[in-house]
DNA sequence: CTAAATTCCGACTAAAATACTCGGGATTTG
DNA sequence: CAAATCCCGAGTATTTTAGTCGGAATTTAG
């Protein structure tokens, strides 16, 4: 598949730019230091994530970056596809060098239906939890440690 | 996760082992030419399988691998497991450094659910596929591809 | 207009993981 | 014994990943 720290880290600031970035736009250095992440890193985790259509900037001072969209349309699976690539493990195993399909050997046709299985349950996964909520349920979170104490 | 060629040669490795292997043991030599893998290569992963208890070898001359138990009691998540360690692409990212979950942050435990899905999802997917299954989906195969001719 | 804060861009590098290879030893059987 | 096999550990080349760096472009505040 491919679910490296860019999935991890982007994931994580792209939640952090929805729950902060309501009002103003958020700065790199903002979410670098409250995600621990170094901004140059995040500079090309957010190109990636603007290349996609995720977020937009804002340039100059008082700048930063803001969710393009309304985080009810934008799922997990979005996200990490713009990070990562297309979130697929393994590619058929039954194309050799000379791109021809050497399934007379049986056995990688059925692996096959392995990955495809593999590939759809990741992507189904990821296709249905949306940002919205993971945005509700981080300030569920936040909310509650505020009345615990 | 992970499933890189270990996974997808050692998975075809084992399937082909399946469905050849019900007579006599099964050298590597064979197996490495009917799936286009190299023999040193293929040497590793079976020391895997063999490891996990997947399979059992026989030395000697005529000599070889067999699946060490009915294919119907082993999934492809413990064949996958074997060669490639635990299926979790992505561990908990609230752990910094330090070794303290940073979660104050917030969005970083929010995520955490994400990973949680997906390596659900994954092994939920793998263990629920049975060797058996694709050993006999294989023989289907090959049989039709008689009948067509 | 200038300075500061910011995004933007491309190249670069270090470290880790991956995918192998290789040489030789141990076993079994004909 | 000799051949076919499995067995084992070390070594290496390639690729991927993670992350840095320097500096240019843009915007706004003062």
């Amino acid at each position: 598949m491919k679910l490296s720290t860019k999935g991890k880290y982007g994931l994580r600031a792209f939640i952090d730019l929805a729950v902060c970035g309501e009002e103003e736009p958020v700065s790199l250095n903002s979410i670098a230091q409250r995600q621990e992440i170094s901004v140059s890193y995040l500079e090309q985790l957010m190109a990636k994530l603007k290349k996609a259509g995720l977020v937009k900037s804002v340039r100059g001072i008082n700048g930063g970056y803001r969710v393009a969209k309304p985080v009810e349309e934008i799922s997990v699976g979005d996200v990490l596809r713009a990070l990562e690539g297309d979130l697929i493990p393994v590619e058929c195993a039954g194309i050799n060098g000379n791109g021809e399909t050497s399934c007379s050997g049986s056995s990688q046709c059925v692996s096959k239906i392995v990955w495809k299985r593999i590939n759809d349950s990741i992507n189904d996964t990821v296709n249905s939890i949306y940002i919205g909520e993971l945005v509700k349920e981080s300030k569920r979170q936040t909310e509650n440690s505020k009345t615990e104490v």
